[in-house]
DNA sequence: CTGTTTCATTACATCGTTGCAGATGTTGGC
DNA sequence: GCCAACATCTGCAACGATGTAATGAAACAG
């Protein structure tokens, strides 16, 4: 049905692995015959079978990028970015997104989805090192986020600590002494939750400040829970003056449940996220957040996978990347 | 490298063929050959070369989905139903961003994108329905939106109109008479901004009440132009008491302008929306909104389009699916 | 003028699967 | 006990490209 390369090479007059040569660039070909093909291919209106390709290649010039939710906005802004910077080098985007079930991350590590692509981004959120480690594969495998930091792995991630005390000694300059956390998650010390509280307990200590343990609050990372979290807080009676809700949707559930309650923001508490969604700068009142930089770590994800793919990227330990970040202060928290 | 059909063969002591056939459940194979040959997958650990079988098959199981951006909470939520659809029917989804450029619409139609899906879900912003109608191939196209709506297409789409005209009419019985549009697109009549403004002139014409243009500012779908758009009415002096933002994202970033001018919402100015998206409910006050069934436009409109694929829908005409809305009362416009 | 190098092109095998047509075995009717 | 009918299995070609190696032609040195 459709033009392949044998028609190519019938118009053209010559032979089919010639038209190959032309298309992959080969150094020695006449410029006649170049032109000869190439013209040949605009008058059938031409184009390469990428099945066929990617059977005898091996290659398939799609990128994995396996993910929790895309619904979440961090996520649906970082598959939008790393969408665009991976087809400025011509590669695709396929998404998987594994719901943080660590089954669902093993099927997306290990299953079909893993042929499909030349090489994978991959956030996890379930799976330990050992297991991604023992079931990695052979293609390359770039790691997002902090559940997992391991010199095997290559990690593009961002300086969670370092940021959530940024945001804390913020809150704490501004007086607040009583800071609530939204979005814990116990059973991890390490991971990106851990991190970041890391960051605001380290905060405390340098402001001299007791940490309260009862300030805490589990949650998983959503709007819903930021709510729920809130109305927890308020229900038990705790006093507190300022919630660090360790994302962004976590943060503006929380404010939502403050304001629908009655406690002003930011006067009666203060609120602070992380990540620097668009929807943070329209929040009434506007979030105070960390940009994490995620422009950077779109770009270097991306070419870092692609390196690797490529073989331009050599590096027998894995490369780690911290991007940097940047307080965000608005309205929630002046 | 990898373990083929070959291997399989061999070590079940059957021809290669009849590996493929068990994997495609072949009628007529003894019990016991399927068994053996299951055992010899499952210890050799064979996994089907999904290129090889899109080869010579021609169909990869990959649904194309073409949206302007997936950063805009919409789509981003759209897209994660519809994988999630998707993979129940065994199909996955591969994203193309065409920022709502014809161009980049056109090539997402045509080019090598097309050949990695066996049928499209298209949502068209700038091309029209001639032109699709010429380039859109072989391979079975469902549309999402209305800014195409033809005969020649299948269509999944929501009650725009009514929907818009349900909102209005909500303002309107809440005492409002000046209420403001952002988001039109002047160049278009039909789409999906014609039919939400439609609704809302119908509502006015309902209530007998005389449409002010003025009232109505143009503006791309997000949260920085409902702001931009609302600001501009503010600043030219013009009178209103609501604002009907033709998306949420408009209505949010109209909202926080609102608000950071010193405009109470919902009592000196009511705001509507369109979408509920999930940021809506936890909007400071909560967004008055459309739920436009996302749930069965993405059950409906990966069910028509694999349909299509698999040959189990056979109309000659575009069928047309036309989800129900819900009116979500919130905060923002009691 | 011959032998070697360099350029330009080609034939053939191959990637791992499925479609088609045919081969073999098995059953049942008479 | 034979043949038709059916069940079960197999071989070969093909999907459309690329890799390898070989061939033919031109250029150059001695």
């Amino acid at each position: 049905m459709a033009v392949t390369m044998n028609d190519v090479a019938r118009a053209a007059g010559v032979s089919l692995k010639t038209v190959s040569n032309v298309l992959n660039d080969y150094e020695f070909i006449r410029p006649a015959t170049k032109q000869r093909v190439h013209d040949a291919i605009a008058e059938l209106g031409y184009e390469a079978n990428l099945t066929a390709r990617s059977l005898r290649s091996g290659k398939t010039r799609m990128l994995g990028l396996v993910l929790s939710d895309l619904s979440a906005p961090y996520y649906a802004e970082l598959a939008s970015r790393l969408m665009t910077v991976a087809s400025r080098r011509g590669y695709r985007v396929l998404v998987e997104q594994s719901g943080a079930a660590a089954e669902s991350e093993l099927t997306a590590l290990q299953g079909p989805f893993r042929q499909l692509t030349d090489g994978l981004l991959f956030t996890p959120l379930a799976m330990e090192a050992d297991a991604v480690a023992s079931r990695r594969g052979s293609k390359p495998v770039v790691l997002l986020g902090e559940h997992i930091v391991d010199p095997r792995f290559d990690l593009v991630t961002m300086k969670n600590e370092e940021a959530a005390t940024a945001v804390t000694a913020h809150l704490l300059a501004a007086g607040r002494r009583r800071i609530a956390v939204v979005g814990a998650r116990s059973e991890e010390s390490a991971g990106t939750s851990g991190l970041r509280l890391n960051g605001y307990r380290k905060a405390l200590d340098d402001a001299g400040i007791t940490f309260d343990p009862a300030l805490v609050a589990p949650g998983e990372w959503r709007r819903d829970s930021g709510a729920a979290a809130v109305a927890g807080l308020l229900d038990s009676g705790i006093p507190f003056d300022a919630v660090f809700g360790l994302n962004d949707a976590l943060a503006l559930g929380a404010m939502h449940e403050l304001l629908v309650r009655g406690v002003k923001v930011p006067q009666d508490v203060a609120v602070a996220g992380f990540d620097d969604i668009d929807e943070a700068r329209f929040a009434s009142p506007s979030l105070t957040t960390v940009s994490p930089g995620m422009d950077e770590i779109a770009e270097r994800s991306i070419g870092l996978l692609i390196d690797r793919i490529e073989g331009l990227e050599t590096a027998d330990d894995g490369v780690h990347v911290e991007a940097g970040f940047m307080l965000k202060i608005r309205e929630s928290a002046p």
